[in-house]
DNA sequence: GAAAAAATCCGAAACGTTTCGGATGATTGG
DNA sequence: CCAATCATCCGAAACGTTTCGGATTTTTTC
């Protein structure tokens, strides 16, 4: 392990010197410089970032706090795929990720910002928070650099990332609606997901501009498993025999909807058709092919990273960037 | 951002009081050190530590070293179920993780070494790596304490978890002949794989005992895609239209063969049984379901992160740990 | 050729912690 | 009551960098 002060002493120069001729300042002689990288080649140097970045009070990490990083989640490959794009964004820089989760208990205990603190990370990107979580206002409230994923919300140090959840939703709406249904259900997420709030007044909004209502014994919540959609779906179509059309606010719902329906003798998407959202890996080898609203997962992940170095290198404000989302139609859904 | 020196003047006792309070030390009266920590949260003081690591030459960070972070293999959930593993079991103790991927242009450049180095890790999991990566050598003669997932290399300081891949890939045989297939093929996974040389042997060895014989024009290559498997099964039944039965080393060959086939007319299992390997996510969806081989991938991850947190407390020497596999049967497989 | 400017170098402090070796005072043993 | 032991505390060095302010030498300018 060459330190600095090896390279000084070798090279014939202080230690000054060295750090300056290393890191490209301009009052070091060219030669010099040229007999100092030698020598550190020479020493097989490399730079101790930690007494770096004691120095320099920056640490050239980003946490990367996910709440979902339990095993049932595995599933929806939104967490990973968030976490791909985050890497490979951050990958060019000169950042690092560390991982950070929240649900073992050990962490509990630590509060966000105790976490970040004593990691000394520069800034985090959040994913997978639900409005309900204590951390969430700490977050945005705070003084640390952060980014949001799918959660809107802006503040002094906090920028977030997301799709337009309520666009999506829209055409869902008139998507479904041009096939011609009227019954139409939904099977919503739990309320503690903006996402939620947001396909619900999308979807209803675009239905009511179609003349179809859809009232509150169509809506039935599940919580966002592929367990819950489906006893979610069964509800609904007791309480409304005539329904045509559900639309899952997730694909892991909808594909729990069609196993449910399907086991009931309902046949997809002959007797109902189903929509979902995520555009999840799964719904492509479900059978039959899941319609669904893809969201580009990859880019949520890429797009916070960006954000949130550039906040950190140049000072950025905050901000939000929205990704696209796009109907991929598959065989789930059908006229009426 | 209190630190250690604005408690001892607040408290009015020496740093070095403050620091041994704070860590548990005997030699320091009861009461001081109540005092100490009452104003330690006062001040709402958390340590700093990067300082700490400098001084303790130990960061308690493990590295992360995923080969295959790249988007398209978000499709098997392997990459992620070991990180949930490794990530569950480092949150119980004092260790972070940092990720690092080897894909990015960037990052190539510099070695494994100097990508540990610099980052001051104290230890690192290396998953998906292939034989023949220039890192391999690096890893197992080097000084970094490391442990490998799927790749069955001890040394000075390396350890490895994997599965029993000789095993699997003999029950497997078994199972395929005890269905009363003789006519069998295999599609494999490229030999830069150690799992892909264990699952030929394997199979190759459990057909033997049954008289059957594996010869090399019924084993096909591909590179553990999906397209691949389509395409080298779609081969071997050209060599061979005789075969009732493949068995391809990935899941995801073997969703691919199956996709090839169908197109292509042939029944499964009625024409043709298939048989994967790793139970990802989709085998359960697809239709038919894959009948394939289960590993705890999981606790792979779990395994591979306990092992070297105990190589790096307790100096524990490095060793291996396998952990078990399991047929599962679903309706892909059928008598012959 | 002297003063001013530029180029090149360096000493020392600072970042926040841990820890070694010793100091101080109180208690104990004989 | 003196020495030895114990409990409690602290000063200062160390970890490996960066950087401020200044020092020294060389070049330029008139």
């Amino acid at each position: 392990m060459a330190t600095i002060k090896d390279i000084a002493k070798k090279a014939g120069v202080s230690i000054t010197t060295v750090s300056r001729a290393l890191n490209g300042y301009s009052d070091v002689n060219e030669d010099t410089r040229k007999k100092i990288v030698e020598t550190a080649k020479l020493l097989n140097y490399s730079p101790n970032t930690i007494a770096r970045s004691l120095v320099m009070k920056k640490s050239k990490t980003i946490g990367l706090l996910v709440s979902g990083f339990i095993r049932e989640n595995a599933k929806d490959n939104f967490t990973i795929e968030v976490m791909t794009g985050v890497n490979d964004y951050a990958s060019q820089t000169a950042y690092d990720i560390v991982l950070f989760t929240t649900n073992s208990s050990k962490q509990r205990e630590k509060t966000y910002t105790q976490l970040c603190k004593e990691r000394k990370v520069d800034g985090v990107i959040i994913q997978g928070i639900r409005t309900d979580d204590p951390y969430l206002d700490e977050v945005i409230e705070g003084e640390i650099p952060c980014v949001l994923v799918d959660i809107p919300k802006i503040g002094k140090h906090a920028g977030y990332v997301s799709t337009d959840n309520y666009a999506g939703a829209w055409e869902v709406g008139e998507y479904l609606a041009g096939l011609g249904h009227t019954s139409i259900g939904m099977v919503n997420g739990h309320e503690f997901a903006f996402v939620s709030q947001e396909r619900l007044k999308g979807f209803k909004d675009s239905l009511i501009q179609k003349d179809i209502k859809l009232s509150d014994d169509r809506i039935s919540n599940g919580d966002f498993t592929e367990e819950s959609g489906g006893r979610a779906a069964l509800q609904l179509l007791e309480d409304n025999p005539s329904t045509t059309a559900i639309f899952c606010a997730s694909d892991l719902m909808a594909i729990g909807a069609m196993t449910a329906l399907k086991s009931r003798g309902y046949r997809i998407p002959e007797d109902i058709s189903i929509v979902g959202y995520d555009n999840i890996l799964l719904s492509r080898y479900v059978q039959p092919g899941l319609t669904t609203i893809s969201q580009d997962t990859y880019g949520l992940g890429y797009e916070a990273a960006k954000l949130l170095i550039d906040m950190l290198d140049h000072e950025g404000e905050p901000r939000k960037t929205i990704v696209l989302h796009e109907l991929m139609e598959r065989d789930s859904s059908a006229k009426v």
